[in-house]
DNA sequence: TTGTATTATTGCAATATTACGATAATAAAT
DNA sequence: ATTTATTATCGTAATATTGCAATAATACAA
């Protein structure tokens, strides 16, 4: 007990269920949100920019690119983050259609 | 350490935070899911259907329910839990205008 | 009121997550 | 090779989440 179960579920759920994980935690949205607005794809301006520690920061980031959201350029002696666009769209439209489906399912 | 810092963001990421909590537990995915497809919105069976103890569906059902997506209407002794869908869609509305404004933006 | 069915709450144990300091690893510059 | 800057990992402590059994609360029926 503690640990979530996920045997007992279809792979979609699982899948839904993996996908809001990543945006589960406010310091992760908000990473997103400003690697987003970065021209140049900043990486340690990360940690100024939200008020964690680095490590706190490198552990999250690890959550969003094991989650394939991330593409990471080394430029000189940082790391250029980037979206993974493509992914990012692909968690999109896997939410929405489970929205969609739901809220047209019901009573 | 351990809590989750809230005060550092903005309004906006918290709340997508809070609501991407509710989807980030398959339980809670294939509860919503389950309720959708029910014509008489079921309750105890959701118990049945989903394979966790009472207490833990019960749980979640509260999870679910603080977060607005649920109306529950008392029908004989059991309750039949409903959709809640205009707060369904608006967090559909938020998830894609979250979505939409940091794929726009990115590198 | 008593019994029955259904749902919520409580208490507890196990696991997961979050956060940080310290340290290691990596890459470039000197 | 040494230094410097940047990022990742490790170890640890605190908190949160998950799951269940037991129990309480609620609503109806007899």
């Amino acid at each position: 007990m503690g640990a979530s179960r996920t045997d007992i579920y279809t792979e979609e759920i699982n899948e839904i269920a993996d996908m809001a994980k990543v945006f589960a935690h406010p310091a992760r949205v908000a990473i997103l949100q400003y690697i987003s607005t970065q021209e140049s794809c900043i990486c340690n301006d990360i940690v100024d920019e939200i008020g964690l520690a680095q490590a706190t920061i490198s552990q999250h980031l690890k959550v969003i690119n094991d989650a394939g959201l991330l593409k990471g350029d080394f430029q000189g002696k940082s790391i250029c983050y980037c979206l993974n666009i493509d992914r990012f769209q692909k968690f999109q439209t896997l939410l929405n259609s489970f929205f969609n489906k739901t809220k047209s399912n019901c009573c």
